[in-house]
DNA sequence: CACCCCGATGTAATCGATTACATTCACTTT
DNA sequence: AAAGTGAATGTAATCGATTACATCGGGGTG
């Protein structure tokens, strides 16, 4: 429609539109070669030629052009982030470790919020074939545009890729999580050490990848613990708010009561809280809970909770330092496990001797 | 360094690189123009050829390059997005708003997070410069590259350009933001309305602009209700928990108690309630305590906050489309205000007789 | 019938950079 | 002195699309 000869900086700079490598030349009386390299590879142009380029550039102000240089070096460098949702603080807390990293690299950051959305799935799929980025960062738990393979046609994904957080089982991509078992086992240790016996857990919903590592950690810290598994004390979850209600009114119903309970997210930690507090148990003097992300609000909780921190942004600092090292021709490792930390609060105490006690007689 | 002939999709795709235009053509037997024509302008197409072209699309997986496309038509189809920090859930929401407009209209976002570095800010500058996108958002309450203008060089940021939530005075550009003023008159008008007449305010950062708006409010809400303005009543904050706490503190220690408290920021509310509560006033039935921002927390609190729930949503879809409109040559409105919703949940009720009896008699 | 118009299509210039290849020239080597 | 070397630079092809302009042919008008 409105090609070339009239571009929208120019009508709205001062006339003036943007300098190019040819007239950053003709100033430097130098050809555009010259300049180019001059950038590029400085060491390859005398001294004074560089001067006299690096002064026309001041002069004229000028800036490669993205698109011009990408057509012709096949490289945008640009990322493609694919995510669930944009507005769940967890994901924003990793693309901001990503941006960084990304940004200290020359890469910007495309971002793209999938939404649920299989439509969007073939949108994304069609852009990363239009070669608007060199390789992707994916925090959605699957691969996309995965289907196409089949038909015989085209890769899924031709460009390099990265995963962070939930694993992708089959896919040959370097990965980036966190150490959830570990975590896990970590804070059961911790429970134990303050003499809990009887630890229940909420799980997050069957079959899910994250809730099979956790459940792994509380099995591995009971055993630490010389802590027998008692499949009573689990109560499913599916990591929500009311999810953490209702365990909440499951603990305050059930017989044989938990002196602790370890939520594998502390937004069921939150809502169990709330449930054990209305039915008048106190936390932590008359039942310990704990959770598992370490999300903004368990510092500010009341009362603040003892929870697993999950580091966020390291997490997408390593997923984009990955993906880097892809795209720059290094080897990326295959599985990066981060480390959590057990952060305690306030949530968690030693159980009361009455506890103690009631713990035993009905055991 | 490594250039056209070698591209990182070839390598990666099974041997065949991605087709182009040219292939199209040559399959379809016409020329490039009438493939791109074809795309483009279909009713300037025969339907035979289209159907050709049509095929030849479909056999070879083709997608315009971008690079190709962006270079001729001066376009990128790429808005960028300023803001001051990303994992503020705050604007991750705007930005979810920001994003699904923004694809519905073919475009994609880049992000960056300012991040407070003004050595970013001259980054930014580059890349707006440098053609990669067409226009931008600003969420970070002020323009870049703004120094620059005064040496008489370049303009600042010479593309459509669109400010979002905190308004920035003198740029002549459109601004989309909430109203302030009568949201928080309103909360007044709702705790008048319950019967409260001493009405604590616990204020933002002196000098804000939110600040000033929610105050004005606050008095337009008293004066609408009948009530006097009282300056003891006013406790200074700056929207962050601490200073919730310390409010909390101030109306506890205080005498002639208000006996509700309009904190001008959620944050704020959950720490004064935390406060009072520590030291046994009871929300709501001692003292009612309202918020403003209705964060993701506020329905989740104990007890849940009453609160000014900002669209922050439409807020992202707004600019979206004002810059949108301005992209594609239309008219965008100077400033839109989006209207606020009062949010009723547990934290305010009516005050119990003997509070207002003493704050009779105290007053 | 001559002429014009218009729709469909093709040819080739163009966008702005990168880079393979060619050229120049000073300097070393035999 | 002739030939060879290599650093510095220039020329021009190239990336893949868009689009101004040229061309062609069929149908309508005077």
């Amino acid at each position: 429609m409105d090609g070339g000869g009239r571009r929208s900086r120019s009508e709205r700079a001062a006339g003036s539109r943007a300098a190019t490598i040819q007239d950053v030349a003709r100033l430097a009386e130098v050809s555009t070669a010259t300049v180019s390299r001059a950038l590029a590879t400085p060491q390859r142009v005398s001294p004074e030629a560089r001067a006299r380029v690096a002064e026309a550039i001041a002069k004229t102000g000028y800036v490669p052009n993205t698109a011009a240089r990408s057509l012709r070096s096949q490289k945008t460098h640009m990322v493609l982030v694919v995510l669930p949702d944009l507005a769940n603080t967890f994901f924003s807390k990793i693309l901001r470790g990503i941006e960084e990293t990304l940004f200290e690299a020359g890469y910007g950051m495309i971002i793209s919020d999938l939404d649920g959305s299989p439509e969007k799935e073939a949108h994304l799929s069609a852009f990363t074939a239009a070669g608007r980025v060199d390789g992707a960062i994916l925090l959605n738990g699957h691969l996309f545009g995965q289907n196409r393979d089949e038909e015989g046609g085209s890769a899924p994904l031709s460009i390099p890729l990265v995963a962070i957080c939930e694993a992708i089982p089959d896919a040959r991509i370097p990965q980036v999580e966190i150490d959830n078992r570990v975590g896990a086992a970590g804070m059961i240790r911790h429970l134990a050490s303050l003499g809990h016996r009887r630890i229940g857990y909420v799980s997050g919903p069957r079959g899910n990848i994250l809730e099979r590592e956790r459940f792994q950690g509380y099995r591995d810290g009971l055993a630490a613990a010389g802590l027998a598994f008692d499949p009573d004390l689990v109560i499913p979850g599916d990591y929500t708010l009311e999810a953490g209600v209702a365990a909440g009114e499951a603990v305050v119903r059930g017989a044989n009561r938990p002196t602790a309970l370890f939520c594998t997210s502390d937004v069921m930690a939150i809502g169990a809280i709330r449930t054990l507090a209305s039915a008048g148990l106190r936390v932590p003097e008359d039942i310990s809970v704990v959770g598992f992300d370490d999300i903004e609000f368990a510092a500010v909780a009341e009362p603040p909770l003892t929870t697993v921190h999950q580091p966020r942004r390291e997490l997408g600092q390593a997923g984009a330092t990955a993906l880097i090292d892809l795209l720059q021709g290094r080897k990326a490792p295959d599985r990066i496990r981060l480390k959590t930390d057990l952060v305690v609060r306030s949530s968690a105490a030693a159980p009361r001797r009455t506890m103690l006690k009631s713990a035993g007689l009905n055991a």
